[in-house]
DNA sequence: TATTTTGGTTGCTATTCAAAACCAAAATAA
DNA sequence: TTATTTTGGTTTTGAATAGCAACCAAAATA
């Protein structure tokens, strides 16, 4: 992985894990239902070493699970944790931007529907806190929350 | 840049653009307000010929603008343009899942209020296709769209 | 028993990153 | 007016990473 940084920031700390071109094309296939190497490997064209090596991170840093099959041996699979399934709206809002601006000659490629209901998802909203949904543009302006480190809270302070 | 994803998959695209750890954050701090070369600067700490490079990058692939400004001079502001102010949902359910899987001991560090109305934003919602949000948690499986490429069509034809 | 598949590891080379030095034009200070 | 600093870079250099290809052992299959 490339140099990590250290920032008190949210975005940063998410950029850490899944900022470069290839763990979110992982974790994509996992939501798509791959579980074994070969089936990351041939959905996304990713190098063998390169898989091996984000795999063992995604494990280390609690986004999968590694879990053997076949009696005791070297075969395995590989699911998504709470944590990883959790990275879905990245993965939504990525593929809308992606069918707005860079398929927009071909059009929107891939949808999701609810396995029940065969409701497809729309676009995501954006709600405010009070969960009453953002209709009109608004100006936003970035805000220190409760917790927030000493650096971040001078750098954002009220005005 | 790192080699460019040629699947058609709206995600692979926006990887191919966004897939590094530096780009985002810049991104991030022309939300944030920033416009000159050294405000990106110091706010991210990126070395300073990465940062042209992908001032430049961002530039040419239309997600910032590049003004002239101080009369005839190398003086430069850089804003988003619609397509990079399309990239908010994608900082935002990053910044969301990084205040709760990065930052679970020291709590959320930063949110965003409107400046207007003062509101803040609460996460972003998942909506179906006619508008209606998702409460329940769902399963869900991919499809292809209209336009979709043929590729894509095969893959995800429905069962 | 022989062959293929799975899930890697190990080199090797090319590219990219990242720090530091350097630089010219513009703005500011003396 | 001249000197200094700031801005917005480019160039150079070593270190890290990517990505290809070869290799390999255990498990599954023929």
């Amino acid at each position: 992985m490339t140099k990590q940084h250290k920032h008190y920031c949210p975005i940063s700390r998410a950029l850490n894990l899944v900022g470069d071109s290839w763990t979110l094309l992982v974790v994509r296939e996992a939501f798509y239902g791959a579980t074994r190497f070969n089936e990351f490997r041939t959905h996304t064209g990713i190098a063998k070493n390169i898989l091996s090596d984000r795999l063992a991170m995604l494990v280390e840093q609690g986004v999968m699970d590694r879990q053997d099959i076949g009696d005791k041996g070297t075969r395995y699979a590989y699911t998504l944790t709470q944590k990883g399934k959790d990275l879905f709206p990245v993965l939504m809002s990525m593929a809308q931007w992606g069918d707005k601006w860079a398929f927009a000659e071909e059009g929107p490629q891939v949808g999701f529907e609810d396995k029940d209901s065969g409701k497809r998802l729309g676009p995501m909203k954006l709600a405010f806190e009070d969960g009453s949904l953002v209709t009109r543009p608004v100006n936003l302006r970035p805000v220190a929350r409760k917790g927030a480190h000493p650096v971040v809270k001078a750098r954002f302070a009220n005005k």
